[in-house]
DNA sequence: CCATTTTCGTATGAGACTATACAAACTGGC
DNA sequence: GCCAGTTTGTATAGTCTCATACGAAAATGG
């Protein structure tokens, strides 16, 4: 099927590229799993976040999820027109929003982590631990090297690129 | 710094964020390579593609590439219109374009080929060959998990044939 | 205390990709 | 030949994200 393809296809991103299909029907799946809260991975990542890690600023939140302080930014607007999340103003710095989550959010949260569990099983069906964890490794690995390679575009933040 | 926060990420996307981040990276890491020609990842590799498996349509073309027909076609046209790809009638379907490198799309390709060469072999510094093997082995599972896994919403055409 | 620099959140424009709808063309049955 | 059904490529709108630029506020350094 679909994941053939990346066997068949030529020399030039082989392994590279099956990495790359692979992450993107992993989005898909998220999306997928989490449309019946009508929610996308990347609102339910934040939610899940803040609901586990309590009052963070935006700032922070885009250096963990990985996304640009912009999209984090808007990704916050919806959740709290939605009323999942509130900006509570910093008292120690008057730029800041704290983003906590409301009650709604916290059980959106918990439906969050039940069907994130559920997604989790799912794929690693037919992987021991020890090859999950190897693959992990060898990511990292990878990612060194990728953030060695990458020349510093620059993203201002201390995390480095994303 | 670096790619830390994957690991110290909350248990929700664990190993699954890192491929997702990873996967980022990368296509970072090679648009940044082929810029230096004037192409993105995605016109990259479908200009390799075709100059080295020849005349195809656009529909296998994105098959193979994993790209929509719509975008596929959108690459395409940026392509021709640098005269780095032709159209060409298919004298057996009037619907159907082929694909083909014209003579300066072919000396792109060995550019690209080049590029990506010296791309692979900084990204596996460090790994063994038996380690990517393994990697790219257990993703391959997982994306078989994932296509279980994803309601078939419909993948762009009957996905079974080659 | 004041000037400079940095950081925060936001607005805006751009790019890449998807999903959908569509006309033109092919296929097969009648 | 004619008509449904399918396939090809394209146009359109929408989504998601980034890069850049900006004002406001804080930190830094005299």
């Amino acid at each position: 099927m679909r994941s053939d393809h990346e066997l068949d296809a030529p020399p030039w991103l082989r392994v590279e590229s099956t990495i790359m299909s692979t992450a993107r029907q992993i989005r898909c799946l998220y999306d997928q799993r989490f449309a019946c809260l009508d929610l996308n991975l990347s609102q339910a990542s934040l939610l899940a976040y803040v609901g586990g890690f309590g009052a963070k600023t935006q700032t922070t939140l885009a250096d963990h999820l990985g996304l640009g302080r912009a999209a984090t930014g808007t990704v916050i607007d919806q959740l709290e027109a939605r009323g999942l999340l509130a900006r509570t103003p910093d008292p120690s710095d008057r730029r800041v929003w704290l983003i906590t989550t409301t009650a709604a959010g916290d059980k959106l949260v918990d439906q969050i982590s039940e069907i994130d569990a559920v997604v989790r099983e799912e794929l690693r069906s037919g992987t021991t631990k020890a090859e999950c964890q190897q693959l992990a490794s060898v990511l990292v690995r990878i990612q060194d090297n990728l953030s060695a390679a990458t020349t510093p575009t620059n993203t201002t933040s201390t995390t480095t690129q994303n």
